[in-house]
Order: C-alpha cells, then structure tokens, then sequence
DNA sequence: AGACACAGGTCCGAAAACGGCCAGCCTGCG
DNA sequence: CGCAGGCTGGCCGTTTTCGGACCTGTGTCT
C-alpha cells in the first residue's frame, strides 16, 4: 500500500509507551504510527504542523483515551487509505468499544466476508491509525494475542489498561 | 558508423588498464580506444605523430585523470563524429562531473527523447572517446553495471577509482 | 529497401508467495 | 472417555515476482 496521497500535516505525539507520528489530510486524520513499528511508512513529505486542527483533535484524543475515557469525548474524523476489503475491516474496528474484543473471524463476518478470516488478520495488521482504531482488540479465536504490529507487549499492556485481563 | 573523415595524426597512450589508441583532427581529439574494445575502428591511415597540440593536450588530460584531479585542468577539444543523436547523447555524457552517475533513462531525456532509452545504450556504447567522454559513468536505472566497451571489468574500476562502490 | 540486433525501461497481466486464522484430525496423556 | 496440544489443509485479499509486449535510433546484414 502506498502512502495516503493528500497528507497536508504531520506532528509527534506522546504514548506511555513512546513517541508516536500523526499524520492528516484536511479531511481526517490519516497515520498514527509507534516509531518503528512494522508497516512503519517512513519519513513522511509533509511539513510539520502539530496546531492543524485534525492533528490537535488527535492528541485531545489520545491524551483522553490514556485517561481511562471510555469514549473519546469528541471523535476524531478519520480519512483513512486503503483498498475496499481494508476500508470495510477498519470499518469494523471502529465499532468495537473500549474494553470489548472480537476475533479475526468475527472481524472478517463483520466486513462482509465471513470465510476471509486471514485476509482480515492482514487488513487488521495494515491499519494505519494505531489506538484509535483499535485493531489491538482483535485476539485469536481461541483469546490469544497473536500479533501487533507495534509489538505484543503494547497490545497487552493496552488491553491491560482498558480492564482486559487476555493474554 | 563510419571513421572521422578528417583524421590528421593518431599515437599510443597508456593506461593503468592497458595501451591506448588516440586520434586527432585539427580540431580536437577525435577518438580513444583500448586495444581490442568493441567498435574499435582498426588500423587507421593516418600518420603516428604524438606531438601533435591536440593528442599532447589528450595525453595530460589522460594523466590527470587518473592522477584522480577531479576537473581537467585545461580542457581537451573534442571532434565528435556521429549522428545528430548520438552527439546529443555524447554531450549528456560531457556533463557529468567525476564521481557521479546517471541511469540511461536520464541520458535519453538529456538527449533530447525521453523514450529512446534502449537507442541512448546503442549510442553510449559507441562513443568514440573512452574515458574522456565519460560513458562509463551509465548504469541501468537499478544501479547494475549493464555493460562497457572496454569490458566490465575495467568499467568496475573506472568507477572505483572515482569512489563508486557501485556493482 | 527491409529485417534484425542492441550497454534499457515501462507497463500490464498472470502466477506465486505470504500472512496478526481457524477447523478438523490425530496423538498422548490421566 | 475427556481434554490439551500439535500438525494439516483450506481459506482469501494483498504484495511481490516474473515474463512478455512495446518503445526508439542506428548500424549492420540481407
């Protein structure tokens, strides 16, 4: 997958767990990455500007979501960049509230294709705005961690944080 | 292709990499060539004369060269014989500094024709002043050596000697 | 004239490889 | 039996790889 093609700004963030890259377009915010997490895009052509507003709206978020907010008291538009398939699996993320998991095969059913439950764990690993959209609440059938992208340890201590005790 | 019509004098040149063949009109160098080379033109019918201003002048330049003087220090005229083309695409070549390297892609679009990049490898190939006119400076678009008149090898080294450690 | 051969590069479609899975079996236990 | 573990094979969108087709100017051969 290639980068988001309208990014207009970009700007760090802190995570308990490290610093973090935001990056929007005008319409919604686009990335959200860990440094050097896999499927990490790289330096990004983008000026710097942490005052754009989606990228303000952003840290409020991320700020109230380490909080312990169970719901982002204002949503942050997103404009995310993917194929159809991962568009739809990002989809259904989306709806999992804080503290819920799903497996990979729930995900894929959600997202209209019940039988491509692999396809979903690649769609789900792509997902460009880490937290936010939590693709860290999707666990193996059977509750097992499997994979995260910014790394296991995060994805346990951030289900550890919204009261999951899985792992 | 066929020889310079108005050759006046030719001489031997040496080289790290083995003797050389020079020729000269009256107005300027006319051709380089390692023995045995692809398109080496043969015996040419033209008196040995080294003293001759111009292939004097071939003989320092050659030298300082690979004494590693970045820049010539006074320039040798050159009297290209080619098709309009082809001396387009030799002077590409006469623009390129020691040391840095183009793809042939960017050598047909110097050239004049953005698309005749398999045309700008022909003409490249048969430029009659090794060295001097730096052909050896071309790679393919993905860095790999491609190909040189005098063999791969010496082409290896030119570009080493510059501190190219492409391969 | 006409038909090839080149010191490359781009585009496009087909095919294969690759996963943040999951169900079905089979084994080895108590 | 009942259950935990390990292997196997099929699942499917995406990514990567691969193989042709085509482009273009010139020299050489027919």
């Amino acid at each position: 997958m290639s980068i988001h093609p309208r990014l207009v700004a970009q700007c760090r963030l802190d995570s308990p767990f490290g610093p973090m890259t935001a990056a929007a377009t005008d319409a919604g915010l686009a990335g959200l990455w860990f440094d050097g997490q896999a499927h990490h895009p790289g330096p990004l052509p983008v000026p710097v500007n942490a005052s754009h507003p989606v990228l303000a709206a952003a840290a409020r978020a991320l700020a109230a979501y380490f909080t312990g907010h169970p719901q982002p008291l204002d949503k942050v538009a997103l404009d995310l960049h993917g194929t159809p398939f991962q568009q739809a699996v990002w989809q259904a993320l989306q709806a999992l509230p804080r503290g819920s998991t799903r497996s990979y095969g729930q995900i894929a059913a959600a997202a209209g294709s019940p039988a491509a439950v692999r396809a979903a764990g690649a769609a789900t690993g792509r997902n460009p705005v880490s937290i936010l959209v939590p693709c860290h609440r999707v666990l193996g059938r059977d509750g097992s961690l499997t994979g995260y992208a910014g790394g296991l340890p995060i994805k346990k201590a951030l289900l550890k944080l919204e009261g999951i005790v899985a792992g």
